[in-house]
DNA sequence: AAAACATATTGACAAATGTCGATGTGTCGG
DNA sequence: CCGACACATCGACATTTGTCAATATGTTTT
C-alpha cells in the first residue's frame, strides 16, 4: 500500500476519539470479546460495532471470529506503522532544531 | 497534565486530517513560516490558521512569533508523548499475543 | 425448525469538523 | 499616521462523525 497523506490520516483516525482510546487501552491487556468491550464502555452495541470497524480499517486492531463471537486484539504491525511515522517525524525534525 | 482518554485523543487529532499530515511532513524538514506552508497547501489562509491552531493545541507543533511572521516547528516533546502512548500499547499488548 | 444470542447494518439525527469569504488585529515601512 | 502586509477570528455552510433505535445476518441450542 502506498503511504500517502490520506492513508496516514486514516491510520491515526484510530486514536482520535475518546471511546476508541478506551477500547485500545482495554485491548492492551490482551484479546477481548466484543461483549466484554460493550460491558466496559457506555455505548450501545451498534456504536461499539461502528468503532471496531474504524479500528480494524485503520489496521491498528485485528478481528477474529469464533462462532458467534468476535474477538479483537491490537495489531503489532498496525501499531508499528503508526509508531514508525512518528519516528520519521521526530528524527528528520530533530536535526533541524535550534538552527 | 493528567493523561486521560480525552487528552490522548486530543493529541492524536493532530494526525487524523490529510492536510495536517501534509503540514507535519513539511515541518519535518525544519521550522517554516506560515506563508511558506500556505504556498505548499491548496487551502486558504483562514483554513491554514485553523489547522495550525489544532496542531499547536495538540502539543505536536510549537509556534514562534517574529514580527508579523509566525514560525511553526515540530515539538519534540509533543511527538514524544504520542510516541510513548503507542509504545505502551505495543509493549503491554505484545506479551499477550498468541495466548 | 424455532428460539435465543452475538454482532453487523441501516436510517435518522445532532454535534463536530473542514472549508471559505469577510473582517479584525497587530506590525512594519514610508 | 497610514497603507500594506501577515496572521487570527468570525459567521456561514456543507460534509463528516458519533450516537441511537430498529432491523438484518449468522450461529448455537433446544
Amino acid at each position: 500500500m502506498v503511504i500517502n497523506e490520506k492513508n496516514t490520516a486514516l491510520i491515526f483516525k484510530a486514536f482520535c476519539d475518546e471511546n476508541r482510546i478506551r477500547i485500545l487501552n482495554i485491548l492492551s491487556s490482551g484479546e477481548k470479546c466484543a461483549c466484554k468491550l460493550l460491558e466496559a464502555l457506555s455505548v450501545t452495541q451498534p456504536t461499539l460495532s461502528h468503532h471496531m470497524k474504524i479500528l480494524c480499517d485503520s489496521g491498528v486492531v485485528k478481528a477474529r471470529k469464533e462462532g458467534k463471537w468476535m474477538h479483537y486484539s491490537l495489531s503489532q504491525e498496525g501499531l508499528k506503522v503508526a509508531e514508525e511515522y512518528l519516528g520519521i517525524l521526530k528524527n528528520t525534525g530533530k536535526e533541524k532544531e535550534n538552527e
